[in-house]
DNA sequence: TTGAAAGCGATACCAC
DNA sequence: GTGGTATCGCTTTCAA
């Protein structure tokens, strides 16, 4: 790697001093046009670039947004992706790049070193299993951040997340509509507040209808393949089974699916099943699946709109939002029709 | 952010100087052990960790590396987190964090960039529109990288990809043995190489069965959605149509999988289809897709492995890898079986 | 085995 | 509007 210039062959360059260089191409107040359009020239025609080790030191800013996820238990899947793929658009934008923070092995003393190292300016957290720990911890270290698809109690901690409470209140009306009576909801505890609030929004749907929530149709898959199959083969030889189910998100309602089909009976029509996520997969399964559609890409640009905001002024309230998520009605509780 | 420890503060708080205190907490020889493990005791309690850009800076080093990819139109779907998956645990290993760089407007520029500031070590650069332009310029500023998923001729080039030739020659075979005899390739040209490996693979194994490639069953899609169904449309309104389809990857051949299924024929029984990447959704289509599986995964760890040996001693000879891929049988060519 | 001092490359304060 | 100089926090000779 060949060594770069710097500003002080610059400055030699144009005969000027290191200040005023750095002052012209930082686009300062009080430096002449002509001065200016010189040293912009020369930098232009020697190929400068500022060493950013150098800069982020005199300026304690690195222009760096630390991106932490739980690795490999969560891992860059598409949820991830779709996730950054917003926040990468949004800090590109600003100037910003982001570093990739995988959480494994002592997460907490992970997040002290991101704080402690300066190495980035903010942190964008996703859900991992010790998630009020992490907050807890930026917290008392006054380090920028905003907790991603999950909502937090404390008032001064900025979050981005879906609206998993109505969505899945809404997935059940849906539900309720079609004239299902015994519906089950397979979520899985992991998930921890996602899976609490699409419990609130199944209760809430079924008592707005009038209906009572048999708590034995309420049950949590642990999270390995074929938890979900077997939960469902127990839900459907109850005396008196669900005729659909809602389940936490798209990989565990396709597992659900095929149980179901595997033990001869038809989606929609024997059991109506819904997901959530949106991910690839439920528009290619048979029937494809109705799931709910969270804005990721939109959480990760309003999560990383709100990190900026608040790293520019910090006097400014912290980004709380809780993003409406749709339903996307396809054949898994409509029925079928010709292929899309 | 409250103010941070320095090693300054450490060091006065052992009564030792600035120096010996780095040389302690950086494991030099000749400290004594008595002092190395004062010092280390006492960085531990006061919670101290070195400030990231002073050390860069000294050390000319970053302990990041990136990740380049096209954005948005490559962006970080499935197939890219995947790769960065198996980059990320390699990198994580070994102490190195990873930090994102979508090339978006003048990419050559963003490169240069890149090496100039310093701001990573190396570089691991996903195949975009001017790969062949990025390898020169990265080779003409001697900057670390390696290809990911693309073979390079020049022979000092570092790169892991899978072996598109022979993995698609296999999937032909594959259909040939099934007894197809008229085989349509559909390609996108704008992924360059890969589609030329994969044409490769397809006539080497026409050959091989002494059977004629039929230029017109040879095609390219534009990379916009229905293209694909729209060249199924003219390829099985030929005098002659084809009874196998090999498409370039999933999502490609799952939308030609349904245009045949909306033409009324049915797959594998009136066409067979193979895609390529094994991505989610060819787990779930109905019928489920017959795919090329290359190890994506592998291939980060590989090329991040090999960025870290040519980091560590740029005199080794530069990582060339193609690793093999295999072909995933599922129903789309082997008819249809119960379900899994 | 420890310490003093230089310096990495930039920015920022304060004179002029 | 420009320049001198200190400084950011650390590593690294070199001398003791």
């Amino acid at each position: 790697m060949v060594m770069a210039i710097t500003l002080q062959e610059i400055a030699r360059y144009v005969k000027l001093s290191p200040s005023t260089v750095s002052k012209a191409l930082n686009d300062y107040p009080r430096v002449s046009d002509e001065t200016k359009s010189r040293v912009i020239a020369a930098a232009r025609e020697l190929g400068y670039y500022p060493m950013a080790a150098a800069r982020d030191l005199r300026r304690r800013k690195t222009n760096r947004i630390g991106f932490s996820f739980g690795f490999p238990n969560v891992d860059i899947g598409e949820f991830a992706s779709r996730l950054i793929t917003g926040v990468v658009a949004t800090a590109e934008k600003a100037g910003y790049n982001i570093l990739l923070y995988p959480l494994t092995g002592d997460q907490l003393q992970k997040l002290t070193s991101i704080c402690k190292t300066g190495e980035v300016d903010g942190l964008l957290l996703m859900g991992s299993e010790y998630l009020v720990e992490s907050v807890a911890l930026l917290r008392r270290e006054q380090f920028p951040f905003v907790v991603l698809n999950r909502q937090i109690d404390e008032p001064d901690v900025a979050f981005v997340t879906a609206d998993h409470v109505t969505a899945t209140a809404e997935a059940a009306r849906h539900l309720i509509d079609l004239g299902h009576r015994r519906i089950a909801y397979i979520g899985q505890a992991v998930l921890g507040k996602v899976h609490h609030d699409r419990i609130a929004g199944y209760r809430q749907a079924l008592q707005a209808a009038d209906l009572a929530v048999d708590e034995g149709l309420v049950v949590s898959a642990s999270p390995v393949p074929g938890a979900g199959a077997q939960l469902i083969r127990q839900l459907l030889a109850r005396p008196e089974p669900p005729t659909a189910i809602l389940a936490i998100h798209d990989p565990l309602a396709i597992e659900c699916l095929q149980a179901i089909q595997a033990l001869g009976l038809r989606v929609p029509e024997d059991v109506a099943i819904v997901g959530s996520d949106n991910l690839r997969g439920s528009q290619d399964s048979r029937p494809t699946l109705t799931t709910i559609h969270p804005p990721l890409a939109e959480i990760g640009r309003q999560a990383m709109a709100g990190l900026l905001r608040r790293l520019s002024d910090n006097s400014l309230p912290p980004t709380r939002l809780v993003l409406p998520a749709r339903l996307v009605i396809r054949e898994s509780t409509r029925g079928r029709s010709s292929p899309a």
